[in-house]
DNA sequence: CTATATGCAAATAGTTTGCCTGTTA
DNA sequence: TAACAGGCAAACTATTTGCATATAG
């Protein structure tokens, strides 16, 4: 519908603005992405998007998602050691790690925001911050081990 | 001196606490740990206790880290899709990632801290909170480009 | 003593690279 | 029609595992 045509203008204006381009790959990813409520892996996303074009690679993959990240249409999330997941969702919230099953929730944080908590020292520029949470989620927290 | 003493029982109380042991390799690291300003991945955490403890491996050294880590006398610091990097500085602070030189800085919170920033849903249990930024350090910063 | 930790080497993620071909603006 | 992006496979980096041996409590 119309929603879709404003997604994919908006979509061509933030990569162009940072000199990417729109191609048919990096529309793919980030539809995969819109799609997802968990946090995803590039694997993750490597298999999702095959289910709509069986021939992309996951080194396109990789690449699509550091293109997103640069025109700021997707963030991404480093929580544990193990791989980097990928979040569209752009408003300032944050990321809930559960230690016991694993799952990743958004968070939303207080109006003040991020950076009125944080001095920073002269001269630095600050481009993005990320707030991170560790714990147990309701579920994990209610089977008292 | 007498200062060594004190850590040295406050290392192997944090250790029990969590049942875990002290072991000289776990010392070695921590104090390698203590030497540094920068915040080193797990690699070079390998090479400099090597220096002291030529024998020890590198599984050895993700153990001992995660050791630490469960007794909370370090912490992950996970910023770019590299290593994970460690710290020993367990005061509230958080980290800034420079995108041009890629070191990583220590910077102060305001005194609320981060918790005053976060609203948990109901039944959450917060055991840790993380912050990272990113930007330009003021020396990158002022090599206009 | 015995549970826990280490050392080693091999296995397994996770991510990047190079090179040639295809596509976008 | 350039410059940019994709596909593929191989290279690399980061981390984990399994098992025999050593060590802390």
């Amino acid at each position: 519908v119309d929603q879709d045509h404003t997604v994919t203008k908006r979509f061509v204006e933030k990569l162009a603005n940072s000199g990417l381009r729109s191609t048919t790959q990096r529309q793919h990813v980030y539809t995969v992405l819109l799609e997802t409520t968990d946090h995803p892996t590039a694997e993750d996303i490597f298999i999702r998007t095959k289910q709509t074009m069986p021939d992309i690679s996951i080194a396109t993959v990789y690449n699509c998602l550091d293109a997103l990240v640069k025109c700021d249409l997707v963030r991404q999330v480093k929580i544990n050691r193990g791989a980097t997941r990928y979040c569209p969702n752009m408003r300032e919230h944050c990321h809930f790690f559960c230690e016991e099953c694993g799952k990743v929730y958004d968070v939303d944080l207080m109006a003040k925001g991020v950076r009125s908590l944080v001095r920073l020292p002269d001269g630095f520029t600050l481009t993005q911050a990320e707030v991170s949470l560790k714990g147990l989620c309701q579920f994990c927290a209610s089977v008292t081990s």
